[in-house]
DNA sequence: ACACGTTACGGCAACCGTAAGGATT
DNA sequence: AATCCTTACGGTTGCCGTAACGTGT
């Protein structure tokens, strides 16, 4: 069986082009350091180094191993972190749950005695997180299926159509769809949680309408919006507090209850008694 | 430092519930196992499992260690398998490479002696290998960015518009915009590679195309254009024996020169000896 | 001479099986 | 009494540093 500590010594080695290096570096013995590359060489039946008096050099069978190599040590220092640290490895999607997530994790926290290591990011971030192991659990506003990881829909959240509180929108009973082609929506890019939600609920008007893109977070699309850049469509949930302040306007929108179901995604093979699957549990009977 | 033989046997007990059937599925005594087990508990500062005269039972802590261990043990396997078979873990989509690429990888095989396990699918299934490990390099259609991974321009292949060999349009000169909107073309669905191109590079006129979705791979919709059930956008160089022999015929399509640009992705730290890196680098000269 | 990697050797810790202990049903 | 996990103990193995060796600069 293939060690961490032979494996650690071969990246070493690698890195540095040498054995006495690594072995400096790693505090061991140039001859310990020797035995565990020749370990790993008898363990796979493969050499891995060409030795040459001129100084040593990568085959390709070890040039193959390295990035396996690195990526065990990685994972094994993931695992000491993730153990060690009491905490929950968990992301969120700005442009979603964050609003009604925080207290829900609070609560979680003063009931379990177990603290949520919260990291903020944008979907395609958070994506990338969870497939490096830097995160264990997450709030997505979409996710494509992945192989080892488990989604399950949280919660349905409604769409409010927001503008600036002297939009003139703001006097009328109702808007409708020809109106909103006629403005300024802002964000909505393909690709985008908001996006997507756009295409699926109002169909071919979508193509009519002028998107202006480039508005990566709510909160920049809340201030677009009150600085009168344009109209745009956000979780009920990311405006309240503006929306009673006044600070902006939601004019209702004619025949259409738009929504976006947020998504808890997982590894497919946490335990039921791993914490992030307890966090996840929570959240589920909260949502 | 954690050792992968003592993580196994945390596996094991995870998975059966016991030391005792854990110890008789490794084939060692129940006291090497509870040893093991106490080794982990020990590294990490942490107690893994719940000891009640009942039973064994996962503790949180136990819990978030499982995923990682189980990761490292298949990592291991992998980075075995990988080294081993001299054999280059390689994926290609279906939907694109295979037919320039397999005279080329016949090339590859025959100049270095060195092997190249190919796997053939769809875009999103080779994705899910990369990420996994499963293959460490491969030919796509697209890329959607992903730490830990490098993707590379490979070749920009033009698409042709096929159709039946007894459609009207073959007696034309050519084809404009306008009538394929008015014929039903296969594929390209949101998400798919084509589907990305037609986007693209057709514009808006895109949305009034009528597509015919559920043709996920380039040999379904030839068939499907030979049947006369539409005409579609596809690779050159995969219809060229087709079109040759009367079988699909190719209209000059007005204005428009789609092409797609092919990737090779692998992973980013790839050192340059190793022989996925070699067979990236002789496709990019020979591309 | 100097630097480098390998090999030989010896002390020491780690590994693992056997056997015994404590607790539960 | 039977089952289970743990602890104690001893033989064996493996690990690692020191030292010597061969080779190239």
């Amino acid at each position: 069986m293939l060690s961490l500590g032979t494996l650690r010594s071969f990246i070493a080695v690698a890195e540095t082009g040498g054995i006495r290096p690594a072995a400096r570096r790693l505090g061991l013995s140039p001859a310990a350091v020797t035995d565990h590359v020749s370990q790993i060489e008898r363990e796979l039946g493969t050499t891995l180094l060409l030795r040459r008096p001129q100084g040593l050099h990568l085959l390709p069978s070890g040039a193959t191993l390295l990035p396996f190599a690195r990526t065990m040590l990685e994972t094994s220092a993931r695992a000491r972190e993730a153990v060690t640290s009491n905490g929950i490895a968990f992301a969120a999607s700005s442009n979603t749950g964050i609003y009604m997530l925080l207290p829900l994790l609070a609560a979680f926290e003063r009931e379990t005695g177990l603290r949520v290591d919260l990291w903020v990011g944008s979907n395609p971030e958070i994506r990338a997180r969870l497939l490096s192991g830097l995160s264990v659990c997450a709030v997505m506003e979409w996710w494509t299926p992945e192989t080892g990881f488990e989604a399950r829909p949280w919660r349905k959240e409604p769409l409010v159509l927001i503008t600036a509180p002297d939009h003139p929108w703001v006097r009328r009973e109702q808007i409708n769809l020809e109106d909103l082609a006629a403005e300024t929506v802002l964000g909505g890019e393909p690709g985008s949680g908001t996006g997507r939600i756009l295409r699926a609920g109002l169909g071919e008007i979508v193509e009519r309408l002028s998107l202006r893109t480039g508005f990566n977070s709510t909160e920049a699309v809340k201030q677009g919006v009150r600085a009168g850049l344009g109209v745009s469509l956000v979780l009920a949930s990311a405006v309240r507090e503006e929306i009673a302040a006044g600070m902006l306007a939601a004019p209702r929108l004619e025949d259409l209850s738009l929504s976006k179901t947020l998504w808890i995604v997982m590894l497919a093979d946490t335990p039921a008694e791993a914490p992030a699957a307890l966090l996840a549990g929570r959240l589920k009977t909260a949502g």
